[in-house]
DNA sequence: TCAAATGGCGCC
DNA sequence: AAAGGGCGCCATTTGA
């Protein structure tokens, strides 16, 4: 059963009244939700009508229709559940009309149009296909530096075409329209149901994520910056310590070197006799210069300035929690992205800051060495399937046919899985072929069909994009009977990238498949445990902030789910997917 | 003068 | 030691 779920709305506009108003004055909520109201619908599991719509005053009364197994039926989650979940509502599963419907329209080649329930009915319908109002795909950029974020195009006229077309004044048709509309579309294929229906409790877990924040003490923050920066400078300042290493930099060139500038600096260090085209860290690490050592050192000060300084901190922690804005699916391969504050790049050096609440500790888990694991699986390599029975993947692929040398183990994997053909990981992939070949023959088949300009998928069958128009244009050109020598070297540099790109989709997509699942049952296990709630997922981690008591049995649901994902993902296959849990007190101890 | 591109680097 | 995939974000540079 379904519970068609649409926010009241006024002129075509998601009410709200009291979030703010646009240009025309007109009251705006982005999120929806609270105040609002809401109409509700229950459905049959084929969208058929069960019974009259209702409209809802309170949402906190959506609590009296949850809980019989229904899965709420909406546009976005994002638009919809964080005004829910500010009142208190949690809800345990939903269809999110616009997730699902960016993973069919992937399968069918299309990227980047508008994925809602209205654009879904109109194009149905052929009709014009009105702008989705979901910000992660209206959202066009941020401003820079210390800036408030920029904000989601909102409509701001009334657009009668439109608004006959995105069903204003029956969102509850609109919605089961496009329900079985979509599962007319998914048809009966096991695995992309699984990976809807991980896709929209994705979209829940990251809703309620950024609702309860991760906790973050600004003042351990504050010390770690005075210690490496010294003290916060005035405007337009530089820190202290920043100071005395650009004065160290100019003494060593003997000239004033600007080393924000990477042009500025580049020039520096020719003028001074070094050659170098790039002034990456680990370019200038190589050069014989007294000016190395300051440099090295500004630039990592300076990342952690403007990365993670004491803006980032004023504009993005409040009352202990840092809070970021996930965007499930916003990456191609299906990892998650962020809006703003890098939520997903935190660096290490200040995970000392992310310390749990007292009386409670922070479960870390992440599934160890999952990449190759997961090239294991798709490929059905069998050996690689048997080295991953070892806890650490890399040490059995070491003994296995590396002598012993795991680094040189890690970084010939490393490299078939990113396309490198240069260097140490390039002589050591005849290695892989002879005693892996079925995984080989999987990414080189991957990059192959990228090259020749054809579509991957994940294992539960993400599609990746398509080539563009110049990819097309470039190999057509290239590879024409009189095609210069300058046209064959560009055909042949966009298929080889395009050949790395497919080549690690067809990894990273699988891998974030497992990680959506494990995440997902996780999160349904979670429900049963007083006071636990996931604060983090990266890719192939997660954190759970929960009452110390509790912690013991989250890690046994972290690692029960991780089976299970296993089981769901790669059914029959050998492979292990081992996740470990840590119990901590601060994400800096856990590894 | 402003927006887009570039260079660089953090995370996986 | 060398530089291969995916991102987001910042400051600087470029170019319209």
């Amino acid at each position: 059963m379904f519970l068609a779920l649409a926010p009241r709305t006024e002129n075509g506009r998601t009410w709200a009244g009291t979030d703010g108003a646009d240009s025309a004055g007109v009251p705006v909520n982005r999120r929806g939700g609270d105040g609002a109201g809401y109409h509700l619908q229950e459905l049959a599991d084929d969208g058929e009508p069960l019974g009259d719509p209702l409209t809802i005053g309170d949402p906190v009364g959506l609590l009296a229709f949850a809980g019989r197994g229904a899965r709420w039926l909406w546009d976005a989650t994002s638009q919809v559940y964080p005004g829910l979940l500010r009142v208190g509502v949690r809800l345990d599963r939903c269809h999110d009309i616009t997730l699902t419907e960016r993973i069919l329209r992937a399968r069918a080649g299309v990227f980047g149009e508008p994925s809602s329930a209205a654009a879904v009915n109109a194009r149905a319908a052929g009709a014009p296909v009105p702008a989705d109002r979901d910000p992660a795909t209206t959202f066009a950029g941020r401003q820079s530096a210390f800036g408030h974020p920029a904000q989601p195009m909102l409509f701001d006229t009334v657009d009668p075409v439109r608004d006959v077309v995105a069903g204003v004044g029956d969102p509850l048709a609109l919605l089961r329209t496009a329900l079985v509309d979509q599962l007319q579309r998914a048809g009966d294929d096991n695995a992309l149901a699984l990976l809807l229906a991980a896709e929209s409790a994705s979209g829940l877990a990251a809703a309620e994520m950024g609702h309860a924040g991760l906790p973050w003490r600004a003042d351990v923050h504050r010390e770690l910056l005075v210690q490496g920066l010294g003290q916060q400078p005035a405007a337009g300042r530089r820190p202290t310590r920043m100071a005395e290493l650009a004065r160290e930099i100019d003494a060593a060139f003997g000239f004033p070197v600007n080393p924000d500038s990477a042009v500025d600096l580049r020039a520096a260090f020719r003028r001074v006799g070094f050659d170098i085209d790039t002034t990456r860290s680990w370019v200038i690490k190589g050069l014989a210069h007294p000016a190395v050592e300051p440099v090295l050192a500004y630039k990592e000060l300076a990342r952690l300035y403007s990365a993670n300084g004491w803006n980032w901190l004023a504009e993005w922690v409040r009352d202990g929690r840092f809070r970021a804005e996930y965007v499930p699916g916003g990456v191609v391969s299906g990892r998650w992205a962020t809006n703003g504050g890098g939520g997903l790049q935190i660096p290490r050096a200040l995970r000392r800051a992310v310390v749990a609440d007292p009386g409670y500790a922070l479960v870390v888990a992440d599934a160890a060495q999952l990449e190759p694991r997961v090239l294991a699986a798709i490929s059905n390599d069998h050996a690689l399937q048997r080295l991953s029975a070892d806890d650490d993947l890399y040490d059995a692929l070491a003994a296995d046919g590396f002598g012993g040398d795991r680094a040189k183990a890690k970084l010939a994997m490393l490299g078939a899985m990113y396309g490198q053909t240069s260097g140490e990981a390039g002589r050591l992939v005849p290695t892989l072929r002879r005693r892996y070949p079925a995984a080989m023959v999987c990414v080189e088949g991957a990059a192959r069909q990228g090259e020749t300009g054809q579509v991957v998928h994940s294992a539960l069958g993400r599609a990746c994009p398509p080539p563009g128009a110049t990819f097309r244009e470039a190999l057509e050109v290239g590879t024409s009977q009189d095609a210069t020598d300058a046209e064959r070297r560009r055909a042949d540099l966009m298929a080889k990238d395009r050949g790395r790109f497919t080549r690690n989709f067809v990894v990273q997509a699988s891998a974030a498949d497992w990680a959506a699942v494990w995440l997902s049952g996780l999160r349904r296990d979670l429900a049963a445990v007083p006071g636990a709630e996931l604060v983090f997922f990266q890719h192939d981690e997660l954190i759970v902030h929960v009452p110390t008591e509790q912690a013991g049995l989250v890690s046994e649901l972290t690692m029960a789910a991780a089976k299970s994902a296993r089981e769901l993902v790669f059914p029959g296959s050998a492979v292990t997917t081992p996740v470990r849990p840590v119990v901590v007190n601060c994400y800096a101890d856990a590894k």
